[in-house]
DNA sequence: GGTGAGGGTTTGAAAATCCAACGCACAGGG
DNA sequence: CCCTGTGCGTTGGATTTTCAAACCCTCACC
């Protein structure tokens, strides 16, 4: 055997949207954009690209086809449930490029309902606190392995 | 010309993170794994792509190199600010993961400091208030862009 | 009948990935 | 001293992906 990597869900999510332009083509979703040229454009993926894409993502769950003509055949693209519960991960990725790549002149404002810029913050749905680095533990339960790493560090 | 990209933040910040690997190799580095070997095998990263990751992510100031050996010389990795910035991020691509594809066996629990099992949830850090899809509005700041694309959707 | 839009597929060159092997610097043991 | 092992990479070559541009097909419109 070659030692499998940690198990992870953060891995398997970023296996269905970790390549290239799989999140900007969520992103052009969420904004509204559905058609392939539009998002072709938007994003500037290559469109067979794009076709890679959107049939994986499709085949995942995040995005579903939707007719818009019947002749010619033509579908548009809709994030799906699952597609919208991944919004957080844009919007937090987005804030952290706002902070750190351009902090005097955002391309995209989120202005939250209560009227103020958004900026976003994670909390524990249960109590409410701050979820960061400081009041989180991790509990490995995967078998076999730890914080560190693998128990028998080498072997099989 | 040929049609730049939207000018966005999270582009922005998948370049710098969105490369395979990028991110479990942040992920280690959160879980306190910071030594190149551990990495590479905890990640499944081949050896020359981790080499190329950590320098990129050095670069961009998301990971710092510490000497831990003077004689041979040895550095670990860890993570700097704004790499611990970047947590909400694995945070939240993992509890998508851990509600769509391993719902039923999650390999890695977070608890919080509250005492139950993290769920995650963004908040308007001003009024608290849920930032979801629905209470959020886009600003589209970026000359010539508008939500649903370029102005002069052809010609430059 | 010609033109144009929408949504792809094809083609071939350029870049990134993967994997195994190698290199180097040192530590520890015999 | 020699041999082995560990840590951290680098190198070489085969394999995949990406990319850009061109092509194709179906219709709508004039």
């Amino acid at each position: 055997m070659k030692a499998a990597p940690r198990p992870c869900s953060i891995a398997d999510t970023l296996a269905l949207v970790g390549e290239k332009y799989a999140l900007l083509v969520l992103r052009e979703v969420s904004l509204g954009v559905r058609r392939f040229d539009r998002i072709a454009r938007n994003t500037g993926a290559p469109r067979d690209i794009l076709t890679a894409r959107l049939k994986r993502l499709v085949e995942a769950g995040i995005l579903e086809k939707v007719p818009y003509s019947a002749r010619p055949p033509r579908f548009e693209y809709r994030a799906t449930a699952a597609g919208e519960e991944l919004q957080p991960v844009l919007v937090t990725l987005m804030a952290w490029g706002d902070r750190h790549l351009n902090a005097d002149d955002r391309p995209v404002v989120l202005e939250h309902d209560c009227g103020e810029v958004l900026s976003p913050r994670l909390v524990c749905a249960h109590c409410g606190g701050e979820a960061g680095r400081d009041s989180l533990r991790h509990h490995v339960r995967a078998p076999g392995w730890t914080t560190a790493g693998p128990v028998e560090p080498g072997a099989s």
